[in-house]
DNA sequence: ACTATTGTAATGACATGTCAGTACCAAAAA
DNA sequence: TTTTTGGTACTGACATGTCATTACAATAGT
């Protein structure tokens, strides 16, 4: 991790400077991990809010899912660098750290969790283990994030969404489900 | 990280024996952690040489794969604690092992990316853009094992295997393909 | 006796955090 | 106008702490 004088030196301001605007290291670390976490908790709600209501209207839920993946794609590409340091650099660092990484994850999956339910309650999704799904939905959009959207600038997000979604939807659709009426409503253009 | 104190203290041994057999402890933890990565590395070409096999022989593929991806599962179950350390706790430490981890990784996506490649080529995939399917499979599959294989003891590996792989290829399966058989074909028992 | 191991104490590199002092500006006093 | 004063932002040498590493005398094992 960057040391204070890293950051001093990086920033060009002198030792002294640091702490008239921050208590220690930890703090400015904290103050940005949760920043960021905290936006991304409130995104996870809205989301879950989106996707309840097109639920109750019974319409647009695939459409709903997509451009909820679309936002959580862009929130990491908007955030380069604290997504990098949360996922990456500060991983096994920090106690208190590691504690709020271990909440806001649990909270994402509960979000998911509850979706992928009320898709099965409405026979869209087949039979599956719920909890693993979630899982593969969660690891794999983390790391198509740290591999295609963080590394190059000149990533297609819009394009990157459909195929993540499309990828889902294809493995979790019934066996009487139709494909193609699916994806269409998830995620073609109307 | 653990100190040299709690190294020697757990292992019960005197703080100058540590260094008998150590030149440093970045030393020891290198040492680990490439033990853990050559095995892991091992592995990956074992499963590759087994899936171009039955390519070759045009038969049992898919459920090459699902024993690939068991045996991926198995080596993680195996190796909990150097697990957790290689995917976890030492990601932003060591510039050396962040760079040996970049190695090992993009090892395992071109076997993979190679795997799929051939996959298509036989019509047994649907088109699409195998560099994401790969980070897909890769991020499901790591986050899977720290969501599901570490923390519990008692969990079914076999099934486990067997519900990732029917994600995948139920998610891959070409349009015109029978998901009951490629399924039948990958996991059933017969 | 000889060797391997131990554990305490010392060392040094490097990290964070502190604080007396500098620079500067603007307003008050002369 | 010039000087003094006060306040704010900033600085970097220094204090302090942590931890890997080394040195070495004492001890246990054969």
């Amino acid at each position: 991790m960057a040391s204070v004088s890293d950051i001093v030196e990086e920033a060009g301001i002198g030792r002294g400077t640091f702490y008239l605007y921050f208590d220690s290291k930890r703090e400015i670390f904290l103050e940005l991990i949760e920043a960021f976490f905290r936006g991304y908790a409130e995104l996870l709600e809205e989301n879950h809010r989106r996707l309840e209501e097109a639920f109750r209207r019974r319409s647009r839920v695939l459409r709903t899912w997509r451009e909820n993946m679309l936002r959580v794609l862009e929130y990491h590409q908007e955030n380069p660098y604290l997504t990098n340091i949360a996922y990456r650099e500060a991983l096994g660092k920090d106690e208190d750290f590691s504690a709020r990484v271990g909440e806001l994850s649990s909270l994402a999956r509960e979000k998911l969790v509850d979706e992928f339910r009320m898709m099965y309650d409405r026979g869209m999704m087949r039979e599956c283990d719920v909890e693993l799904v979630t899982s593969v939905v969660m690891g794999s959009t983390v790391y198509v994030v740290m591999e295609h959207l963080l590394p190059e600038n000149e990533v297609d997000v819009e394009s990157l969404a459909d195929m993540i979604v499309e990828y889902h939807i294809r493995a979790l659709i019934p066996e009487v489900g139709d494909v193609k009426r699916a994806l269409h409503s998830a995620i073609e253009t109307g």
